[in-house]
DNA sequence: CCACGATTTGACAACGGTTCTCATCCTGAA
DNA sequence: TTCAGGATGAGAACCGTTGTCAAATCGTGG
């Protein structure tokens, strides 16, 4: 359950995927971080991008949750805390939340049926104000 | 926001996969479901098996989840009521449960937030009591 | 400053789940 | 029964992701 932090050896690429993470509030997969990164001049293979950022995932470093269609999309966080999302199906916003209610509810509707180790996932997606006006 | 139901037309396929549904507790991927008729001696494609589940699941009538790695699993629901799932990782085995605290919470956290047409996915996993023993 | 073992990288092949294509089969309605 | 359109199946195509392995890179001890 404690999350070892691996020891991992500092690299320019790593450093450029970490770049390009932070500043976006939205997920982005790590086809469209490679994407970016080649844009800006930053040379660094596809392969590389997919590794350092599951390593990066692995470590609580970036949070990482599953569009509908199973792709893989990756944001930085804001907080080392354990919390949750809510998305913006049109434009991709997100912000983050914490709330004990379902910290509490998960833990002991688990428990109530004998389950152990727990963890859960909880995403929530809707439209977000600027996207609903743009109605 | 309220479901359509299509209109679809019944097939012998259709029912073999809904029969390949009911009665297990654990969700069962596409392939799965695939390879279990085919060994039951019913002959049905495999494109067929996921244009049909995943029509159920648009229609509710199924439940589907992604596994960790991306996969989609699929499982016939007891209840027609929206509810959600503690699922042992090890095993498979699902247990459906509801509370209302969550889905209070997952609305006011996103209205809060300015966020309407509101939707949520909460997956909780752990280790059943058995495989937890069996340790 | 340099040599060396261990990591990390990158180009590309391989994988696996899912979707597409389209000719053929069925179903419900007339 | 006939007919129009939905449904199916076999296989190719797709596409995100992972594996391969030689070459590049890094930290360290000398
Ligand atoms: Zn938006
Ligand atoms: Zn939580
Ligand atoms: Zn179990
Ligand atoms: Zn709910």
């Amino acid at each position: 359950m404690t999350e070892q932090r691996t020891e991992r050896r500092p690299t320019r690429q790593r450093a450029a995927i970490a770049d390009a993470l932070v500043g976006t509030a939205e997920f982005r997969s790590a086809q469209e971080i490679h994407a970016a990164l080649a844009g800006r001049g930053e040379r660094v293979g596809l392969a590389t991008v997919y590794r350092n950022l599951q390593a990066m995932a692995g470590d609580g470093e970036v949070d990482v949750i599953r569009t509908a269609d199973g792709e893989a999309v990756y944001r930085s966080c804001a907080t080392d805390d354990h919390h949750h999302h809510v998305v913006c199906r049109s434009c991709g916003l997100a912000v983050e939340v914490t709330g004990d209610a379902v910290e509490r509810w998960a833990e002991a509707v688990a428990a109530e049926h004998g389950f152990t180790a727990v963890r859960h996932t909880v995403e929530i997606d809707g439209l977000c104000a600027d996207c609903a006006a743009r109605r």
